[in-house]
Formats: C-alpha cells, structure tokens, sequence
DNA sequence: CGACCATTTGATATGGATCAAGCGATGTGG
DNA sequence: CCACATCGCTTGATCCATATCAAATGGTCG
C-alpha cells in the first residue's frame, strides 16, 4: 500500500508550465468556456462540481489548494469515492471519452487547468511530454490496484490504510489534518460512517492515534497500524 | 460496465507486429532469457507463472491463445485475482520497475511477448506507438476502475456483471466457455467458492442461466442479469 | 443561545464466510 | 472397459463482521 505514496512525482508538472497561471473567476460548469490556455487557474467552493459523469473528458487537471474528490453514484445509491487529490496531484485523467467519475471540491479549491488537445498534441511532437502522459495514467493505475486491493481486506485494515497513506502524502509528519468527511472516507473505503468511526475510536483506545477533533489525527504509534497491512 | 468490453482496440496490435513470431519453446522463468525480439512467441502449461511478484517489469505480453489470470497474494494468504486475459488482450503494463501480481496461464496457453525497453525506444521516435502505449494503459486503468466498483456490490450483482462481461469478451454469443475454476472466480470477484456456486445454481433457479456443465455457461436471459447491473 | 448537521455510541439484523458433507467429472491402473 | 481414487463443484447448517436502525453527543454558525 504505501508504495502508492510516491505516486506524482514533480517531474510530471512540466504539462502545467506553460504560461502564467492567469486567475479566471468562475462557478462551476464554467469549464466548457473558453480556456485554451495551459495553465490556467480556477477556484471552486467547497462541495462545487469540477466536472460531472459523461461531461467530455477535455481537460486535466491539478489541484493547487485545497482537496477534490472523484466519485461514482451507483444504481442503488450509493457512492463509490474513486479516489482523493491532494495539492500538487493530478486528476481527470480518464481514458474514454466521458468522464465515469464526478469530480468535486472538498472544500474551497484551487486547481490548475490544461485543456487535453493541446497536452495530446504537444505530446506528439515532444516525446518526454508523452512519456508524461504515459506515466501519469500508469500512477493512476498503480493507485487504483492499490485502492482494489483495499477493498478486499477487513476494516480495521483499509482504515489504517487509509490514514497511513494519508499521513504520507500530506507530509505533515504524524499529524494528519483530514479534509474529507467520516461519509467520504467511508465512501472510499466501502464501509459506512459508523464503522469508520468505530474503527477510530478502536484505534485511540490501543493508543495507535489520537483524535484531538474529528478532523485531525495524530499517529501515535504507526507500528500498530502498519501492522496490519501486508 | 459494459464499457469496458471495448476495452482492447486492434489498432493496439502494432507494438506485436515487427517480425513473423518465431516459436521459441521454453519452461516457465525462461522469459528472462535472450528474447530481445519483438513479436516473440511462447507456450506455458495449465498453471505455469508467466511472472511473479517482484519480477523486473521487462516485457508486455499478448494472449494468442489460452486465458491468463493476474494476481496478488496477501498478507493472510487470501488471493485477489486483479484480471482475466482472452486472446488478443495484453497485460503485463504495471507501471513501476517490479511486477505487483504475478501472472500465471489458466489453461495451456500461447504468447507474444515484446521487450518493454524496445517498445519505449520506437514509442520514442514514433508518436503513435506512444499513444497505443498511453491508450492500453488507459484501457487497463478503465478495466481496474470497473472491477472497483464491482468490488462494491452484492455478491449476485458481481456474478451477474462477471457473466456479462465474459459473455462480450468471448464473443461467442450467448454461450460461454469458461477457462478458470470457481476459485478463480471467487478471487476474482471478491467472494468465496461457495457464494460463487450458490449464486450461479440461483441464475440456473430463475431461467436466466444454464449451466450443462460447470465451465460452461449458457446465458438463457440477459435481461435478468442486466437488470442487477447500472 | 439555539438550531442544525456531523460524529459517536448502542442494539439488532443480515449477507456472505466458514465448516462440513455429499456429488459428479476426470483420469489412472488393472 | 471398468473400478476406484482424486479433485472440483454443489448443497446444507451455523457463525461472524459489518450493515442497519436508533439515540445521544458534540461542534459550528447564525
């Protein structure tokens, strides 16, 4: 699992760097304006769409500030949470030629935006630009394994997972500042809240973490968490 | 889910096409013998490792014939199949330099393997071998995010989209020859033996399977099945 | 302060796992 | 060609992890 934390490297970005980001104010579903530019900027609400299922798939994106969500609403209601991007990660990098999964805001965001036609044609003139490409869905890949293999195992499990993994990409040492609501984080696990929290607080009680509020974790002792994964 | 049938475009083939394939007969773990040709051929035996966990990533491989399954095995001996290969579908596109899963041949079963340094070379000069390589990682991305999902529903709803699937990909009508045992399909699908065994009898139960034997499967109405599916 | 929403905690229900036979197909040696 | 052994599949009985239902608590914002 934790091989999935080195998932973005910096060399990736070079797809972002053309042109200043230029601030453009907007709601959501202004997507479809006319932003030709690489590069470009937006800011979205907390809970605004990004995009939306079977809306074009005709940008790529990276989060600033903030934190995004992708999910899919299923048949019976429920909401399966792809995954959650973090600053300096990228996202939309669906392959057909609608999008499966919704994007949103987890709370007030800030995301740099690059419309695909112009990444997919630099990318067959400049091969280092492909390789990018290339290797962005291949981490992508790596990441949902990962989130598969997941789902296979208990739930004490998937939430140490969860928080381990969590706790690397916001490199802020042992003290996780949680963006994401406890139905979010169920919905990415495939558990419900109640037994998210009753995992959480199964862990303070064995002084693996604390939960100064419902927000913030602290890892006491990763030892008991790491544990058990494989 | 049933995007996911398309999920491997012959346009895809061309990075198999350089060479007449040459039969090379080997045992299984030879693939790290002296094959720097593209389009090479090889033949494993019902249940020989194609390559294992921790193996160099060092080729991509293409079913002739036969059936292929990729998996993981857990801390807690549990194995999670992650895919399922049918004639001229490719596998073996993991992104980082050492294999995650293993793959292993279903049934006896003919390959064609590329030299992944080779294909990175060509994809490099030409730009469409790079857009196949990012299309068919893309294709395997969509396939694991549609087996996510799957993981998240009822143990008849998993069946079902598994008939289904296999149904398209064989591209036999409605009967279906089924390669893998009911193990393989249970770690595929997340369930026991018994649940795949009990779900299936149910299908036979309603009109909307039959089973006259138990790798065969006749698929009597769709629509049944559908029906569990969004 | 009060209303509202998210989270935690408690009690009960259930889908699929586990444990345990039985059954059927496939292959082997006589 | 048949008797028997083996292995994979099916069927039945019971158990358990997590879902569901319900209520209490806490945190946030007007």
């Amino acid at each position: 699992m934790l091989t999935e934390t080195a998932f973005q490297n910096d060399s990736c970005c070079r797809l972002f760097d053309r042109g200043g980001p230029n601030e453009i104010s907007v709601g959501p579903h202004a997507l479809s304006g006319a932003i030709e530019l690489m590069g470009a900027s937006m800011s979205f609400k907390r809970n605004a769409e990004i995009y939306g299922e079977q809306e074009p798939t005709d940008y790529f994106y990276k989060v600033v500030r903030g934190a995004v969500r992708t999910y899919k609403v299923l048949m019976d209601g429920r909401r399966q949470i792809g995954a959650f991007y973090l600053p300096d990660e990228i996202f939309g990098l669906e392959t057909g030629d609608e999008h499966v999964f919704s994007a949103e805001a987890i709370v007030d965001t800030k995301i740099l935006i690059v419309k695909r036609s112009v990444a997919i044609s630099r990318a067959a003139q400049d091969s280092t630009i492909a390789r990018q490409l290339w290797t962005l869905t291949g981490c992508e890949l790596q990441r949902t394994q990962n989130h598969l293999l997941l789902l296979g195992k208990s739930a004490a499990e998937r939430v140490a997972s969860f928080l381990l993994e969590m706790a690397d990409r916001s490199q802020s040492g042992d003290e996780i500042r949680l963006p994401m609501s406890r139905q979010d984080i169920g919905d990415y696990l495939g558990l419900t809240i109640e037994t998210v929290s009753r995992v959480l607080t199964r862990f303070e009680k064995d002084a693996a973490i604390d939960l100064p509020t419902c927000k913030r974790v602290v890892l006491r002792d990763r030892s008991i968490l790491q544990r058990l994964l494989d």
